[in-house]
RNA sequence: GCGAGAGUGGCGGAAUUGGUAGACGCGCUGGUCUUAGGAACCAGUAUCUGAUGAUGUGUGGGUUCGAGUCCCUCCUCUCGCACCA
């Protein structure tokens, strides 16, 4: 190893040098420009969790080779960087080190901003960004209140998990076994209020508006559009007997409304208290409610418990038939769905079907394939398909499609029922007792009610010292320092609210404000025109729902308060796979971590970018393998020993010996390579293919000692061509040997090479012969050869002759360039 | 259960519109140079076979002169959704 350094290069001696010159010469700033087209391309911001990880290795190389990509192609290139700051772990750190969250996390940002400098990747770091700074969040706060004065911010009560003592709510994957997953104490439902994004204003558009994303891979938009959930069907009021009130239901399926046998209710429904106060089924309903509560917390995800449900004791009456339909309170009905209850139609639903047998209540087919009527005694499922109408009064003999239509028109008519669509989709709740988020900038005031802060207060800073204990979870809430405060309407005392946003609201609009990282407006409308949309996202497919459809729900929203113009964020979006290793996720307890200091410190920057790109197309998971590693360095040693050597002949004005065969075969291969690479890169980023590419035209120069003897300025032009092929995902190495072949100016300013498909075309074909579809032969033929020529070659090669065999010739397939088939 | 995607050497992965299967790299084998080599270079490397040749892209079938690629059957794996009325 000590010998051999002298044929490897100085890695850390040279990327040191040009990230030094990248950052003092701020090489990739960038500000809006007429003359040229501009390129966003962007990449998931990391959460600073304390260091890099592979998967942000790889995620980031590939948007520096986009980005670097597009500047040789003549872009003006945005490519920033900036760090989701706020969330949990900063909290728990600070409490396990007595520190503020704001000194762990700027720390983790100092070290990780060092770590993504020295992987070389070209951010215009003058755009940086910090969520939990105040001047980030201040404007995040000011969207709150212009969102909240267009009505589409509103507070109200939910049901939570919630840890008595941490006082504090928990998301359904914080409760463990019933549990606090930090405390190990019981959790409780309990009605909190908490505010709310009315993200299902929005619904219709950000369902329409996924059919125009053809930059989006097709399955992040099925996932969007199955989150989104759009059904149409029919709203029905089913009046109570001995009641005012009518039960209201949803169904996709009008068609079996004569198929009603009873009505599934949930728990939580708001008429089941009156329903069943003061009644004898009273005590089993609401012990079958606390029960189905409870299992409803515990219960394990991946299992569908059994349809359980009891009788409430009332009745309410079909509009269609009027007939009496007994009230239950079932365990499968979702009280966030619809309205809560369903009309349940055992005979067509399946989950009707089970109920029904379970609690032996009649079945009622109104659905068949030729509109007799069928014995239900005989059914052993529901029958979902749609069929004939029959049992269904004057709606008989139709067929199910024309019959939810004329249902819903009918109850349209009878004003009792009317079209209606139910999104999957529900508000995007907002709120979190948490410190370490941004603050909600909103007022409680006793006189007054709920009032937005005064613009000018903002940004409505946490507190500086540190947040809390461990015995002392409810953060801001019990700061009075932080709550105390004065209303802006009437100026009395009042209370902040102490809730802070949930972290994807800070990842909603980052984009956005990385156009205009110093705007004294939450955006800069000329310049985020200019800039917005990204053109390429790139990122984890774990984002594929909530982050990306916020970030699109906010692009909206930002255009509907007149910040910007476009109504989606990212127009091409790129999901990259996981790093694995030994076939499994890295992860501490698998001891399978690569640490990319490591790396860095062992073969320099170059060769980690190379191997990530090099090892999987970037849509596919990518195995890490530290002896593939080795080969890409190797290869970095190879090309640098072969352009030393070819620096050295030129400089001693070697004459070779060349022919303007070989010469020609070095330049038609360089030609292939360039239109290779080019559309490598263009279709679909297969970085793995372009570079496999470049391996073989480097391949053939070094062919030169045993085969071929090319001219210097030929191989010297080859070098060139190599380097700015491979310069967006190797920059310091090719700048480094851009000048060791004597360029005086920079990669960066190089454009990319055209090719010539007329010097690429080749002159020699390998055409296969086959007889009945077997290789038999191949034959070298001049390129442009006519067919009859070529078929006389194959029929005379001795190789077709011996498996003819004299047998009859009955037809001769020619394919143009590439195969003759004789049949026999 | 529903939906989507994928199954190619020892490994990661390549293969326009159906037209040379296994590019490129790793690993492995042999060699050269060396005191040595885990360096570098050269040659080889799907399987079976002495060569000629035969077989080969998860399984079984089909279309075709020709199928990794198109159609059908089944198997396996991965991901997403999972009582959405």
């Amino acid at each position: 190893m000590a010998q051999g350094s002298e044929h490897r290069y100085d890695f850390s001696a040279i990327e040191r040098k040009w990230q030094k010159k990248w950052e003092q010469e701020a090489t990739y700033r960038v500000e809006e420009r007429s003359d040229k087209e501009k390129y966003y391309v962007l990449e998931m911001f990391p959460y600073p969790s304390g260091r890099i990880h592979m998967g942000h290795v790889r995620n980031y190389t590939i948007g520096d080779v986009v980005a670097r990509y597009k500047r040789l192609r003549g872009y003006n290139v945005l490519h920033p960087m900036g760090w989701d700051a706020f969330g949990l772990p900063a909290e728990n750190a600070a409490i396990k080190h007595n520190t503020h969250p704001a000194v762990w996390t700027l720390s983790n940002i100092d070290y990780m901003r060092d770590q993504l400098k020295l992987l070389g990747f070209s951010y215009d770091w003058s755009r940086e960004l910090a969520t939990c700074l105040p001047e980030y969040y201040r404007w995040e706060q000011r969207l709150f209140i212009e969102m909240y004065e267009k009505g589409l911010v509103y507070q109200k009560i939910t049901t939570v998990n919630w840890c008595e003592s941490c006082q504090t709510v928990l998301a359904n994957e914080q409760v463990v076994d019933d549990a606090c997953w930090r405390c190990d104490l019981p959790v409780v439902q309990r009605s909190m209020s908490g505010w709310f994004f009315r993200i299902t204003d929005y619904a219709e558009e950000l369902l329409d508006e996924l059919d125009n994303l053809s930059g989006w891979p097709e399955k992040v938009i099925t996932m969007q559009r199955n989150w989104i959930g759009k059904s149409t069907g029919l709203h029905c009021e089913f009046p109570i007997v001995d009641s005012e009130l009518s039960l209201a239901i949803f169904t996709t399926r009008p068609d079996t409304i004569f198929g009603v046998t009873f009505m599934s209710i949930a728990c939580e429904h708001p008429l089941l208290d009156e329903l069943i106060s003061g009644s004898e089924y009273e005590q089993a309903v609401r012990a079958f409610v606390e029960k189905t509560t409870t299992e409803k917390i515990r219960r394990n995800l991946s299992e569908e418990p059994e349809k359980e449900g009891v009788f409430t004791g009332r009745y309410c009456i079909n509009p269609f038939t009027n007939e009496q339909i007994p009230i239950y309170v079932a365990n499968f009905v979702l009280i966030e769905y619809g309205t809560g209850a369903v009309m349940a139609v055992p005979a067509h639903d399946q989950r009707d079907f089970e109920f029904a047998r379970k609690y032996q209540l009649p079945i009622r087919a109104v659905i068949t394939e030729d509109g007799n009527t069928i014995d239900t005694d005989q059914m052993d499922e529901a029958r979902t398909e749609p069929g004939i109408l029959t049992q269904s009064g004057h709606f008989d003999g139709i067929d199910s499609i024309t019959a939810q239509h004329r249902i819903v028109a009918h109850a349209q008519e009878k004003n009792f029922g009317r079209a209606q669509v139910t999104y999957r989709l529900r508000d995007w709740g907002i709120s979190r007792q948490r410190y370490w988020g941004a603050p909600i900038p909103m007022i409680h005031c006793p006189s007054c009610g709920v009032v937005p802060a005064a613009l000018e207060e903002l940004p409505i800073t946490l507190p500086d010292d540190e947040p809390h204990s461990k015995s002392d979870c409810a953060p801001l809430s019990q700061r009075p320092d932080f709550i105390a405060t004065t209303c802006p309407r009437c100026q009395e005392p009042a209370r902040r609210e102490t809730d802070t946003m949930d972290t994807f609201v800070e990842s909603s609009w980052y984009f956005a404000r990385f156009a205009c990282p110093l705007s004294k407006e939450p955006l800069d409308t000329q310049q985020a025109d200019y800039w917005l949309p990204v053109d390429q996202y790139i990122g984890g497919i774990e984002h594929a729902i909530l982050h990306l459809l916020y970030a699109r729900f906010f692009t909206k929203v930002l255009r509907d308060l007149g910040y910007i113009n476009v109504s989606e964020p990212f127009a091409n979006l790129l999901t990259q796979g996981m790093v694995i290793k030994d076939g499994a996720k890295m992860s501490k307890s698998k001891g399978n971590v690569v640490d990319p200091d490591d790396l860095l410190s062992q073969y320099g920057a170059d060769t980690v970018r190379l191997f990530s790109l090099f090892a999987a197309p970037p849509e596919k998971d990518l195995e890490w393998n530290d002896q593939g590693v080795e080969g890409a360095h190797r290869f970095l040693n190879r090309l640098y020993r072969a352009i030393t050597i070819c620096v050295q002949k030129v400089a001693e004005d070697e004459v070779v010996e060349t022919t303007d065969v070989s010469d020609r075969i070095i330049h038609r291969k360089m030609h292939q390579t360039i239109k290779k690479v080019q559309s490598d890169i263009e279709a679909n980023f297969h970085f793995n293919t372009a570079i496999s590419a470049i391996m073989e035209l480097f391949n053939l120069t070094s062919e030169e000692r045993t085969t071929h003897r090319f001219s210097r300025p030929a191989l010297r032009q080859c070098y060139q061509t190599i380097l700015v092929l491979l310069y967006p995902m190797v920059p310091h190495f090719c700048s480094e040997m851009w000048h060791l072949l004597g360029n005086t100016t920079e990669l960066e300013q190089q454009t990319w090479p055209e090719y010539d498909d007329e010097a690429a075309r080749e002159e020699l074909l390998t055409i296969v012969a086959q007889v009945c579809g077997k290789v038999r032969s191949r034959l070298q033929v001049p390129a442009g050869i006519s067919d009859d020529t070529l078929q006389e070659m194959v029929l005379a090669d001795a190789n077709v002759q011996r498996f003819i065999d004299n047998k009859p010739i009955r037809k001769v397939i020619v394919v143009k360039n590439k195969l003759v088939n004789v049949v026999v």
